[in-house]
DNA sequence: AGCGGGACCTGTGGGC
DNA sequence: TGCCCACAGGTCCCGC
């Protein structure tokens, strides 16, 4: 799932469920569920969520502590998805892929469950200091957020001979875009995937960070794209698949011209654009 | 240095 | 109906 609009969809739905509660333990089904760099689940005991942010692609819930314990103490759990991860509250384990469970007790001191599945098993929880974030690499070399960066900024980090679609996906230049809202932006901006990145005019980049912000922020307000396993926190599809112009197109008409759309392998992803409208 | 390809997993859908 | 293969929203690692 989880590019940018959808991390955010589940950040915002999630919020309501776990703020001001407390963890209290937590059960971990499947070991590599857990980064290489984070702390145990045992460390997580009387945090209480202070909240719930986005970061790219990574969920962040923010910790605070009403009563410091001795030794590390965490400031955040945070959750990278990957392909198939999925959060969500209940009472008891649904589904066969649950790889995490942390029990809550909310503000009310009713009890709360918040499941941690992911099919494909890429998904990582991270619970972090953040002295550990320092040591985390993918999270110091993340790019600027699409939303807030600046036409001239983001001009500047596209640079090279590799394809300006590779450019997007990579979360060093850019935070959060992957395969469908790479496509998406660039159809929009009429630019073609096989663009060298540093070949593009200033005006042509900041037409590409402006179709960007604008696909993201339509998808945003749909609460994402489900393709298939990605649900938000209440279990709720997206809708932006409804309104893809490209992605999963392939062969079909272009809407803007009615020529077909083409398909290729980019840097082994799958990717769709109109040979036309796009070059 | 930077690229392409494969690996990591499980499930699904299409073609035969 | 059933089998096999290709493919899936993301990163990481390896060799060239």
């Amino acid at each position: 799932m989880p590019e940018l609009p959808e991390a955010e969809t589940v950040a915002k739905t999630l919020a309501p469920h776990i703020r001001c509660c407390v963890f209290e333990s937590a059960e971990l089904l499947r070991p590599d569920a857990l980064h290489e760099l984070s702390l145990p689940l045992s460390a997580l005991s009387g945090a209480v969520c202070n909240g719930v942010s986005r970061r790219g692609k990574l969920i962040i819930a923010g910790l605070d502590w009403p009563e410091k314990p001795a030794g590390i103490v965490p400031s955040a759990i945070i959750f990278h998805l990957r392909m198939t991860g999925r959060l969500f509250m209940g009472e008891k384990a649904q589904g066969k892929h649950i790889r995490c469970l942390f029990h809550l007790r909310k503000p009310d001191g009713k009890p709360d469950t918040l499941f941690f599945d992911d099919t494909r098993t890429f998904g990582k929880i991270l619970v972090a200091t953040p002295e550990i974030l320092d040591r985390w690499q993918f999270w110091k070399e993340l790019g600027p957020e699409p939303l807030e960066i600046g036409p001239e900024a983001f001009a500047k980090r596209l640079k090279g001979a590799r394809p300006v679609k590779t450019a997007l996906m990579d979360q060093k230049v850019i935070a959060g875009i992957g395969n469908i809202y790479a496509d998406e932006s660039l159809y929009y901006a009429g630019i073609s995937p096989l663009r060298e990145a540093g070949s593009l005019t200033d005006a042509e980049a900041e037409r590409l960070l402006k179709s960007l912000r604008e696909v993201l922020l339509r998808s945003i307000a749909c609460r994402g794209s489900s393709i298939r396993d990605y649900r938000d926190a209440d279990g709720n599809e997206g809708g932006f698949q409804k309104s893809f112009a490209v992605y999963g197109r392939g062969g079909k008409k272009c809407r803007s011209c009615g020529g077909t759309l083409e398909r290729m392998r980019l840097g082994g992803r799958a990717t769709v654009f109109c040979p036309t409208c796009q070059n």
